[in-house]
DNA sequence: TTTATACTTTTGACTAATCAAAAGTATAGG
DNA sequence: CCTATACTTTTGATTAGTCAAAAGTATAAA
């Protein structure tokens, strides 16, 4: 059975390893779904039982490709409800998230079919997130994350890497939001900040903060 | 603990009692969420702890003042969200009462409320059903049962009382939405049928598929 | 008043998911 | 090669919900 529970955790697996590169540990998987280690381990087992995920006990796990698939159709529900809720019942983009976390096992094929219309075939979410299409491949994207940008460059905000409400609600106050053009001023190793030019602001942020902000060239 | 197994089972008791007048047996309370009689009798058990019910054993059960309301709110969530995917998203009438059977327990009130202003404050779903108001309170409604209206009557479509996806599309196929203008033709005793003429056909229908069609005056 | 019947409740077992804590394993450092 | 450490797995218990079947109860009929 593909209970909610089994659909959190596949997502969570293909969330922390998109390219199905490497082995995802145990602790890591507990980690991003807020489980304890044991409670992985236990459901590891049934996935892998499922034939969704492979284990190498003490090592880690991969998604197969039979999971991989379920996971990226969970994903693409996801998004798609998260930008269904923003452009047309006009939510704020702060609080999708976690509403989308709940609807994103319920709502049917057909439901997301006629979302994917109403909103023209949407290749990102409101968070700059790409939305696998139907057939479960992902648009592709460039971005790179602010922290590691250069002083002077001109950027566009791409893509929020941090789902939290009050995060999000901060970066919009601060003019950061998805697709603003944005510039560098100055990056002060000692204080390890940087110094970014909004439309209509100056905002200093630690570069923990910047991580989670991703940009490509404007 | 209020889980969607919860909200539906108040969900039942509401709707095998409306008015809060007799109290719901266990055989009854079960067959109409299809679970044994001894699942319902350990879910009672757990509801009248919670003080969601009070329970007579032996001979049934009746919703407190607090169960009642939020079996209301589940009813107002579902026939919301019917409308919604009937009226925004453009799904047939037959087959959004399964899918709102999900969606009810999960989408949160913010939606709900989006959806309402969206919708502009409707009264009734896409099957004739009163939507609880925000309150709690219901629209009235006068409506009574094709199966016992009189030979000559003009009237209107009003409810369904089945929600089955393929009577509901049996009953579009012959002009008997809601909405719609009927005329009794025959009442034939001995067939126990009716005929009704519609928009543009003539139909025959049996008194128990009567039954699950109502009317009120033209 | 007894008995048959229909219905309800109890009992015992099972599944999915979780946690705390004990036991086991991999490996880097000495 | 041995051991400390970090991590993973196992174990045992718990909670929500379910079912099948046994036991109990209310009541109408005899
Ligand atoms: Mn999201
Ligand atoms: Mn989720
Ligand atoms: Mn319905
Ligand atoms: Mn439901």
């Amino acid at each position: 059975m593909i209970t909610s529970t089994v659909e959190n955790y596949l997502k969570a697996l293909f969330l922390l390893d998109q390219h199905g590169e490497k082995e995802v540990s145990t602790g890591e998987l507990a980690k991003s779904l807020s489980v304890t280690p044991g409670s992985a381990t236990s459901m590891i087992k049934t996935l892998a039982e499922a034939g969704l995920i492979e284990h190498r006990p003490h090592y880690g796990v991969k998604l197969t490709e039979r999971g991989r698939t379920l996971a990226v159709h969970v994903v693409r529900r996801h998004r798609i409800v998260e930008l269904f809720l923003v452009e047309i019942l006009g939510m704020d983009w702060s609080k999708v998230h976690d509403e989308a976390e709940q609807l994103e096992h319920v709502v049917s094929d057909e439901v997301i079919e006629r979302m994917d219309v109403l909103l023209k075939h949407p290749t990102f979410d409101p968070h700059g997130d790409p939305i696998p299409r139907a057939d479960g491949t992902l648009p592709s994207q460039s971005h790179y994350t602010l922290s590691k940008s250069k002083v002077g460059q001109q950027l566009s905000v791409s893509r929020m890497n941090d789902q939290d409400a009050d995060f999000l609600q901060f970066a919009e106050k601060h003019g950061l939001m998805i697709g603003e053009k944005i510039t560098i001023v100055e990056h002060n190793k000692l204080a390890d900040s940087l110094t970014i030019k909004t439309r209509d602001n100056t905002v200093i942020l630690g570069l923990s903060a910047a991580a989670n902000i991703e940009v490509c060239d404007a």
